[in-house]
DNA sequence: ACCTGAACACCGTTCAAGT
DNA sequence: ACCTGAACACCGTTCAAGT
């Protein structure tokens, strides 16, 4: 890679920061035109707008994955998850863009080339397996179903402060992905 | 309303179930192309295409409303509820426009101006209401969370033709929403 | 009172021309 | 090898001019 692409790499992702941060005018074109450089550029080193957007929250994403073995060393499965879950929430709602990218990417996955989501649907991965083998999850539970079923949650934070309604529905997902270990006695699927 | 008014709006909404059932281009100019009027008349007919949408399918939106009282007539209100949102789900499962106009207008009713999709709040909050009463919905949920969270399901039909995992995912929503008659000693809300 | 459709202000994406 | 930015093909929305 030539010495002026790394330099203007690195240029897109500071203007990309800049802009995403501030709200008003996302488009892309606004963001190559605060870097300096053509539209052509961003559009060669980030094939894709989420591409460009992992890449700008990259320690975000490296934290999130960093803390699974950390989570599942230190606490029980059914817990490291619910505490995972909401460090990426929180993700979430302090860069509206990075949940923009979530839902769009966890919708069609294979559409946008988005390498940097792998890692994260991986590190999810690992703590549902284990809790699927703790008996702590619904079976048959991806890491793709919890993305999808928790997208809805980062809309709403997005637009309004109430925060408790977020928290409600957190609930009611997990008692829904994890039947509540006070009802053991329904293997679920027993509900009528 | 003059009558040659009352044509263009029916034409307008003929159109509309035409291009909207054959996938391809949707787009509003489309819709009015086919119609044979000008785009003004369309987007003074319907100020949003959430709007047009919902008129489109009026006759299911009303089926939806009137299947309320039908429903907790002759089941008991848990079960009411979970069929009603299954007809709810195949609705958007038949016409991805109207799931489409369904998670639009549930993340930010106030903006678009639909007025036709008031009735169905109101059928879904008379579900969430009886539910209250006799305890079989977590309390606090209101039917803009059930209509939130169902959101996702929506998405996944419209690219796959995975049926199973739309049924899993609903599945665990309903088990997150009404905490299982198997475990009444759980008065919701007390999971570790 | 209602309709028309050109015109406007935006997107994202591409690609010939440059260095 | 990489960059530039005009150009393209789309959106939805508006509004002067017509009937």
């Amino acid at each position: 890679m030539r010495s002026d692409a790394r330099c203007n790499r690195l240029r897109i992702l500071e203007a990309a920061a800049e802009v995403l941060a501030a709200s008003g005018d996302v488009s892309l074109k606004s963001i190559a035109r605060r870097a300096g450089v053509g539209q052509g550029t961003l559009y060669r080193h980030f094939p894709s707008r989420e591409a460009l957007v992992f890449q700008v929250y990259g320690e975000e994403v490296d934290g999130l994955v960093t803390a699974v073995p950390v989570l599942l060393g230190g606490l029980p499965p059914r817990l490291a998850l619910r505490v995972w879950l909401e460090r990426l929430l929180d993700v979430g709602r302090c860069f509206p863009e990075f949940a923009n990218a979530m839902s769009l990417v966890t919708g069609a996955p294979a559409e946008h080339c988005v390498e940097a989501y792998r890692p994260l649907l991986g590190a999810l991965s690992t703590l549902v397996s284990v809790n699927e083998a703790a008996g702590t999850i619904s079976s048959g539970t991806t890491a793709e179903d919890v993305l999808l079923l928790l997208g809805p949650l980062w809309h709403v934070e997005a637009r309004a402060e109430d925060r408790a309604r977020s928290d409600r529905l957190f609930e009611t997902l997990l008692r829904g992905l994890c039947p509540s270990a006070t009802a053991r006695e329904a293997p679920a699927g027993a509900a009528p």
